[in-house]
DNA sequence: CGCATAGTTCGTCCTTTATCGAAGCATCGA
DNA sequence: TCGATGCTTCGATAAAGGACGAACTATGCG
């Protein structure tokens, strides 16, 4: 009964536990099946298609039919970035939760956020690029350097700005509270990663969890 | 029953029409009362106020209690940029708002954003800055130019970092999709321009109405 | 064609919570 | 000290919406 955008209705999609951790889980980057995300919110298939269903209404997620199998997925890098500034806020405004666990140390360390590499490695390869000027920033804003393009060629990576997405994007760490790397040179990075397999996804959880020798790699490349 | 920060717990405090009207209002970055909140939500005075406490014990809200009167405000830059991150999908996902009506026509112009300048003005003003090279965009980041300490100087703001907050951050504005000037630049404009009358805050909305005279000195000052 | 798997729809139960009137505190002004 | 104003707490009511089992639809496989 007011002005603008209804916030509410958007809000209180997000604020139901199951639809909320339907969408932290597709918070991975992969689209999931609704039994997959019915197991992910731990609630039964009907509610969970039901759920689904009021996200889609909501214009939240996409869906690809694919054969008998349906395949949600975030609809957009907005919708993205609207988790990831509750979840900041959430986090920021209470450490209520007790019991961190195994997990959440794993999420910690290292994990993805939508397209990129997010936790304290992330940070900790933010510092280090920007250490060595590869990457500048002031404040909160990153931009390329002038050895960027030779330095991300030299990994295969290409820095040459294609899509109307920006290159190199700050994105604020909820576990750590400082910024890492997003944009389309976050979301290349992290493919790389894992095209090396210098890591893995672990299964149902946003966690990156880097093998010995991975870790070894991405420090050379990246923190040395 | 799962991970991380409990996001369901703060999107459903915002899913509440009453309570996302008086956030929403709370973005115009003067503190509020109950009473004028619970006018501002269309509820009763209990209502509100059974609201209010909701959203103090979540964290959303800061309370100083001045006398009788109790003010009421936002928690910090972090919620009003989780509410403006809510708004911008709201607005994206569904202009299934009928009536923009002659309230949000003056909103689309120009509107308060928690404390620096929203809307097409605010979007134009910082086109321009950046096509003098006062300020240096790329893709969404934003940083001093050369000449911006001196062009502010003369206009009586020092732009000098002071606090933690960084001076200028992108901010993506809903109603023209294309980002305006934040940080404590952005904040400093705002004041200059209220300072000088050149604007006039509408009441009980986040609209700016610039006079006449304001605007011309506005585009001579930002624009010309 | 028939069975198995993936998913949605329907009907019903039940918890959650938003709402307001009335009464209770607290602070100000005289 | 005594109203008056601003706000909160209490108690009762009503409505919204989340949960699941059972039945239904659709796709794939043999």
């Amino acid at each position: 009964m007011r002005e603008g955008p209804d916030i509410a209705r958007i809000a209180s999609l997000v604020g139901d536990p199951a639809r909320a951790n339907m969408l932290t889980a597709l918070m991975g980057g992969t689209a999931l099946t609704a039994s997959e995300l019915a197991l992910e919110a731990g609630v039964s298939l009907p509610t969970a298609s039901s759920h689904l269903s009021k996200l889609m209404e909501g214009g939240l997620l996409t869906l690809a039919s694919q054969g008998r199998h349906r395949y949600y997925g975030l609809a957009g890098p907005q919708v993205a970035g609207m988790i990831e500034a509750i979840t900041g806020v959430a986090a920021a405004v209470g450490p209520q939760r007790v019991r961190p666990g195994p997990r959440d140390a794993a999420m910690r360390v290292a994990r993805v956020c939508y397209d990129h590499l997010a936790g304290e490695q992330a940070v900790a390869m933010l510092d280090r690029l920007v250490a060595r000027q590869v990457l500048l920033r002031d404040d909160k804003e990153i931009r390329l350097g002038p050895s960027a393009a030779s330095h991300f060629a030299a990994i295969g990576i290409d820095v040459a700005s294609k899509a109307r997405r920006p290159v190199c994007r700050a994105c604020l760490d909820w576990s750590v509270r400082r910024s890492h790397l997003a944009g389309t040179l976050g979301a290349a990075i992290l493919d790389k990663i894992l095209l090396e397999k210098w890591a893995r996804r672990e299964k149902d959880s946003r966690a990156v969890i880097f093998s010995p020798m991975g870790r070894q790699a991405f420090e050379r490349m990246f923190l040395g």
